[in-house]
DNA sequence: GGTGACACTTGCAAAATGCAAGTTCCAGTG
DNA sequence: CACTGGAACTTGCATTTTGCAAGTGTCACC
């Protein structure tokens, strides 16, 4: 799991953020698991983009080092392992709430729900705090 | 300059924001655009980061295609290119802010100004009315 | 002891990236 | 009006990452 790492190339905040989740799939990850209710493999591998089986399997890897989720192996169930985001990684929720925002904006044939970019507008904390309850009430 | 385009595989707004800018190096330009007063080639291709060339043409045509940026060629000036935001551009400041409220709060030698995470969060409104002008100021 | 489900690995072709060395197009100088 | 220099890219090629398909290991349960 190498893409890159040995010394940053500038302490810059933006940098930082693209070297942990600066590609195309991380962010869908942290979506699913975020927004979707998502925490097994099979789950995450099902998504709407079609990320493929060895992508997956890297992300996850590169999450867990760098601390955005965790990996938890139950040794009583049927579907044994079970993602989910530490707090560093449910922190990036107004960050992906603007994303969100921006996508209804230009997007004319988003899937965002209808008003939820003025909510986040208008509303912010008290939707983050909504959505965060949320998550801890699924992981339960 | 292919990089997917026929038919996104969803209109998730994440999705939609990712197959834009989901990359390492996109919003590096962003952020000397929208941060740095920076507007010529030459000094975009000079960031800390050190992007190779042909990245960054690539990704001054895809930012333009995608209605991110606008190239103005000026014929009167020795450097005539210039970059520059559009609205729709601009308006990924408040994710942008986002993001260097989160890496100030886990890089411990984030560059990032200090008591700015703070004030993205008790402040952003004003904040970005302010970084707002500061953005057009420049560009007179 | 056998059989699925689930969670990955592996192998390989295709695409994207990084690097260095051009090339093009003026603006200004002499 | 030829000439030089700088700015903005292009090109070629080696390396890396991606995408796809098929395969492997490990339990829980029957």
């Amino acid at each position: 799991m190498p893409k890159r790492r040995p010394q940053p190339s500038s302490h810059c905040p933006i940098h930082f953020a693209l070297d942990i989740f600066g590609d195309a799939w991380s962010l869908l990850v942290v979506r699913d698991l975020m927004f979707k209710g998502k925490s097994s493999y099979g789950e995450l591998l099902a998504s709407d983009e079609r990320i493929s089986t060895n992508i997956l399997a890297e992300r996850l890897e590169r999450l867990e080092a760098h601390g955005i989720i965790r990996k938890d192996v139950i040794h009583t169930a049927a579907a044994r392992t079970r993602y989910t985001l530490t707090p560093k990684g449910a922190e990036l929720m107004p960050m992906l709430l603007e994303i969100i925002a921006w996508s209804a904006r230009y997007d004319a044939k988003t899937a965002a729900p209808r008003g939820f970019a003025r909510r986040v507008r208008t509303d912010r904390d008290a939707l983050v705090r909504e959505l965060t309850a949320q998550l801890h009430e699924r992981e339960t």
